[in-house]
DNA sequence: GCCAACGTTGGC
DNA sequence: GCCAACGTTGGC
């Protein structure tokens, strides 16, 4: 089993969002390496739900990958924001994965806290510059997350 | 295939 | 809202 951590914008799609709806489509994702993590993703692996460009940025909870990469659809939809013209049926550009609710931290591990962590300075959210959406987790980074959020 | 211009991301 | 750090685009 692997761990990821993804990004999203609360005022987007927060936790509260995909526990209300117990299970959500991660659509959207534009951004090659992003996408190739995706299709890396198993059934059952887990996921670090990041809050980002927000007041409390940090891991907020976990989520669970329930369905394997497929193609993402939003982007043959014209009236949708995530629109690509490039992405065809025949041979889809893009792809995405669903998760479901797993459980929301009673407290949030801060990027703050994270950073002061020595045990997470390779975490790729740490490192200076990063915007990938979605990047892979160590096991040991995973569990030390969930520690601290205790 | 290079690279300047432009767009986006995301912490502050 | 600013701006640094990237990714993408397009002219040559």
């Amino acid at each position: 089993m692997k761990y990821w951590l993804m990004k999203t914008e609360p005022e987007m799609y927060s936790i509260d969002n995909l526990k209300e709806d117990k299970r959500g489509s991660w659509d959207g994702v534009r951004n090659y390496q992003a996408r190739n993590f995706m299709m890396e993703m198993q059934k059952g692996d887990l996921v670090l739900f990041y809050h980002s460009n927000t007041k409390t940025i940090g891991v907020v909870g976990i989520a669970k990958v329930i369905k394997e990469s497929y193609p993402d659809h939003t982007a043959y939809d014209k009236k949708n924001e995530h629109f690509d013209p490039k992405s065809k049926k025949e041979n889809p550009t893009w792809y995405m994965v669903d998760v479901e609710f797993v459980k929301k931290f009673k407290n949030t591990v801060t990027l703050e806290e994270i950073k002061n962590n020595k045990k997470l300075k390779d975490m790729k959210i740490v490192q200076k510059g990063n915007r990938l959406s979605v990047t892979p987790v160590s096991k040991k980074e995973f569990q030390t997350i969930v520690e601290m959020s205790q």
